[in-house]
DNA sequence: ACTAGTTTGAACCAATGAGTTCAGATCGGT
DNA sequence: ACCGATCTGAACTCATTGGTTCAAACTAGT
């Protein structure tokens, strides 16, 4: 499990660099680009102000550092809950209300929100972080999902159709409420609402691009 | 069409107040909260910085003032958009496509998006922007489109159910897909991509809430 | 033309924070 | 125990910026 970079040298302790990315990616998670301050991060990170520079030459690559490794796990996490439809025997409804619920909890995470909160906030201060989106971002769930739904269509578990725009709507039905009832993200939203909004999204999935209509 | 509060005393040429909240949200919009300078906000507004401060005592108060403007002057324009829906004597498809389109148009403007990425960003320095949120959200929205979709149950021209629910996925399916292939608002979508989105959309929609399916 | 309120420009103050420097502490490997 | 590299803490420089002050200019209504 090494780092994308590693440490300078190979010794110096545990790798400061990793404490330096997370605990910065928290403090710019509360405080926005520009309102964290360097000293903060490096009080959060347990670590000095010049070793922060040592490591990161800069404010803003520090930035950009800590946003893709934060961007890189929270992509990791949802294609991951992605699992269930792979080899799934069971109920086909069961299968994806469970991977609607679990999408819903990962949307719901404290670090899923502060990535989308800082991407949406700082995408025009740097405008690089694009290249963050684009390789670690909601595109790239799409089009998992529809490698998947394809398998599904083949099998016969699905009526033949485009997997990409089923997939693309899945997401859509399962996320889009959640986003406008959860204000911003700073409601916390219980767990039975969520249980409910994924069977509401998967029923009325199902209802369009299942073939248990009639 | 005399703004909430009008300036200080009853003269003093065209209100300056008007001009200093709009050039502020441009600002902000560009720059976010704490990149904004007052100076280049006065100088956006064509006005000296001290009449800034003359008319709104702080930066944080100008702020959210820039702000609650721009939230109820967007959230008009979207329920607006619902208008067709009103007395619509075609026919249904057609109607909730056109308004899927203009919602998709309005959610892609700039004044739009702006706002949306403000809100995100700043939320947690300014935990009273919540108001706003709730005052000028989507959940307005929401309710609205379950009024109208209300009516259309009552009048037949849609099968019985919960209006709420329906209209909450149809706003998902409408803005959901725009949201992940726009790239945060960053990419120009073409007109004809709104409009093929809004047609999926009314698709699904219709096969899940309409009465044609078999 | 006079007056009262508003706007302007510029200078000013105080605070904040990025980035650097450096001498001394610390650690890993030998 | 020693060495070379890293880490630390504190102080320092310098630019930015929020907010204020003030005298001069302007504007409207009488």
């Amino acid at each position: 499990m090494t780092p994308a970079r590693p440490s300078t040298t190979s010794h110096g302790r545990i790798d400061k660099r990793q404490a330096i990315l997370e605990g910065a990616f928290r403090v710019f998670a509360r405080q926005g680009y520009a309102q964290a301050c360097v000293q903060e991060i490096a009080n959060e990170a347990g670590v000095a102000k010049p070793t922060v520079y040592n490591h990161l030459t800069d404010k803003a690559t520090l930035f950009r550092h800590a946003l893709e490794a934060a961007a890189r796990t929270v992509l990791e996490e949802r294609l991951a809950a992605l699992g269930p439809l792979q080899g799934s025997a069971e109920g086909l409804r069961e299968t994806l209300t469970s991977v609607a619920y679990r999408l819903l909890q990962l949307h719901c995470d404290d670090r899923s929100c502060a990535l989308r909160r800082l991407l949406y906030s700082e995408i025009n201060k740097f405008p690089d972080s694009l290249d963050i989106v684009r390789q670690y971002g909601p595109h790239r769930l799409n089009e998992a999902l529809a490698d998947r739904l394809a398998r599904l269509m083949l099998a016969g578990r699905l009526p033949t159709g485009d997997p990409a725009r089923a997939a693309e709507q899945f997401i859509a039905l399962v996320v889009g409420p959640l986003e406008a009832r959860s204000e911003m993200g700073t409601r916390p939203i219980s767990g039975s609402e969520l249980r409910e909004l994924a069977e509401a999204a998967v029923r009325t999935f199902l209802l369009a691009f299942g073939d248990q209509h009639v």
